[in-house]
DNA sequence: TAAGATAGTGCAATCGCTTGCACATAGAAT
DNA sequence: ATTCTATGTGCAAGCGATTGCACTATCTTA
């Protein structure tokens, strides 16, 4: 702050030390003694001293604060995600700094940077939908910045990486809906570079082997924004009803809660006709009408595993060489 | 970050000049020449040269980024005046940090503590429902950091303010519950020491006397903690549905989607006969059932405007004076 | 030709904090 | 009495960038 507050220096002055006393009093060093630290607690606590962590981070060269990339805090998801990592990272002492990539690649980048050059000690990051070359990233991980993944998570970047287990996720609410006797499935899926999209389409192709419905490849539609734009969702919902699905299974937040607004908007008199299940972590779900079933992700402890994994990064003696990709289970939450 | 880039000291050395010639050619100072500024840019250029913001944020005692509290992004309402925010923000070259309060006092306290020692240029904030003591942050702003309320504000703080039209907004969603017939319309409200809360009660009231009905002070409910309870929620509910009202007239996001769920769970044949009409930005309520009537709150624009206040005040050369309070209209989204 | 003006650059201090090393004092061991 | 070991403190450098001031050429001007 542009404002003056007590520093280190101003202890020292006061109290008749030199100001390398005052700061190893004040972190506890075990060189000093009882005494002195008593005085310097004392006084430090009697002027509301505050270290200053900027000159802290510049000297140290870190700054006890992990960056956050989501496409957008908006979403549920993204929001309990945030939530997980904040309980875990106070908790250690750590500050979170929230960046939105808007599933921007461009934007992503430049948040990343922006955070790395602000001695950022770790990165949690979601990819965004636009997201293909991870150079940049695999730049500041060689140059030591620990990342780790989580939901969107790229295949050939060797780091720790917490997912749910998508597949089993789009497995059962496809499977939820051919057991409600659907048999024209259709899907509805975010951009194909998502490692999502690949897992959640791959649960939805199990569950039609396993009941042998064919699959039909025309009943797969791809958002290449994640539904960030109504009209590509609108164009996908209205390329989809000429083959009279009596299902959708939706494989994202956005996409979900968008294509049941396109379809009631566009197509009112089949909207509680089809039957739809959907990837989305929404706490209003209950209220929707039509209703839906949903697949609930483990947003909130998403967020705690995968900074308990940051700072065990950040904070190891020698360069972790062994990674570890955790996967938690998704729910299956019924339509009523 | 705890890994190398280079810094000025290497630009300089490489081109055999000093370090301040190396800073004021990449400030672009009128002392340098413009040979040698363009030594400096492509050098700099070449070896992706980025000044560290830890290191100019202490030298300059600001660091380009402004705070922001909210008390949870999750809410849309927050997440889009934090949109708002960043919009200009980025333009304008600052970087946004974003705090939850999660309408605690003392974490709110706590956030903007941290925020100020991180040198933030200014601070947006819209108060926690719990916050009654302002002390904290008259302290911060006496010492010259620069604050603008938003939404919740308070009432004795001189300084620049942005808030919706709470009074018309609530005036307009009652009028409409009048007219369309209801007559026992309760009030379903936040934390009483809320600005949001008096005003919107006011606007209330205003309207039951202009159609001569009666203020009944027992139909009035307030949730001390702005429904992040549900149990507290569902107090409410169960309280006011006694006295048999045929409209709720409810004044928070949070409240009015929780008093929706708290109806369909506790009392599910009236959820249909009560109606309903909210503050919600939530842009999912036209897929809610019972559908309602809601007022939504100009939240991107109240971001907008709240930074562009912010950042004149921040680069205001002299101490600023004069304080506005912008108003923004609401809009009432008539249940279909 | 000497003195002054101008342009371009470098020195060194500074922001607040941390820390390796040197130093001082006092008691213990020789 | 001398050396050694603790114990407690202080000096000063350094993190990376900015900037007032001083300095050196070069060019004017009287």
């Amino acid at each position: 702050m542009r404002f003056e507050t007590s520093t280190i220096k101003d202890i020292a002055k006061a109290l008749g030390l030199s100001t390398s006393t005052v700061s190893r009093a004040l972190r506890d060093r075990y060189e000093i003694s009882e005494e002195t630290k008593k005085l310097v607690l004392a006084y430090a606590e009697k002027v509301n001293y505050r270290a200053n962590p900027i000159a802290r981070s510049l000297k140290e060269r870190r700054s006890y604060s992990i960056g956050i990339i989501v496409s957008e805090i908006a979403n549920n998801f993204f929001s309990q995600v945030i939530n997980g990592i904040e309980s875990i990272a106070y908790d250690k002492d750590y500050h979170v700094i929230i960046s939105q990539s808007h599933e921007s690649y461009k934007q992503e980048k430049l948040n990343v940077e922006h955070l790395a050059s602000r001695s950022i000690d770790g990165l949690l990051i979601a990819l965004s939908s636009e997201t293909q070359d991870l150079d940049y990233l695999r730049h500041l991980y060689a140059k030591g910045l620990p990342i780790v993944f989580f939901d969107r998570v790229p295949e050939d970047f060797e780091t720790h990486k917490v997912i749910a287990n998508n597949f089993k996720g789009a497995f059962d609410a496809t499977e939820h809906l051919i057991l409600s006797g659907k048999r024209t499935i259709a899907h509805l899926t975010n951009s194909e570079n998502l490692s999502i999209t690949k897992e959640r389409l791959a649960g939805y192709k199990a569950a039609l082997i396993k009941y042998h419905i064919e699959f039909r490849p025309e009943l797969v539609k791809y958002c290449q924004h994640g539904g960030m734009h109504s009209a590509e969702l609108e164009e996908a919902v209205k390329e989809l009803l000429p083959f009279m699905p009596d299902g959708i299974f939706i494989s994202s937040d956005r996409l979900t809660t968008g294509c049941i607004m396109a379809l009631k908007k566009t197509n009112p008199e089949v909207a509680h006709k089809i039957a739809i299940a959907g990837f989305t972590n929404s706490n209003l779900v209950e209220l929707f009408s039509p209703s839906l079933t949903s697949v609930k992700q483990p947003a909130f402890e998403m967020g705690q595993v995968a900074t308990e994994l940051l700072i065990s990064m950040i904070e190891a003696k020698r360069p972790v060489t062994e990674f570890e990709t955790k996967v938690l289970d998704t729910e299956l939450v019924k339509k009523r």
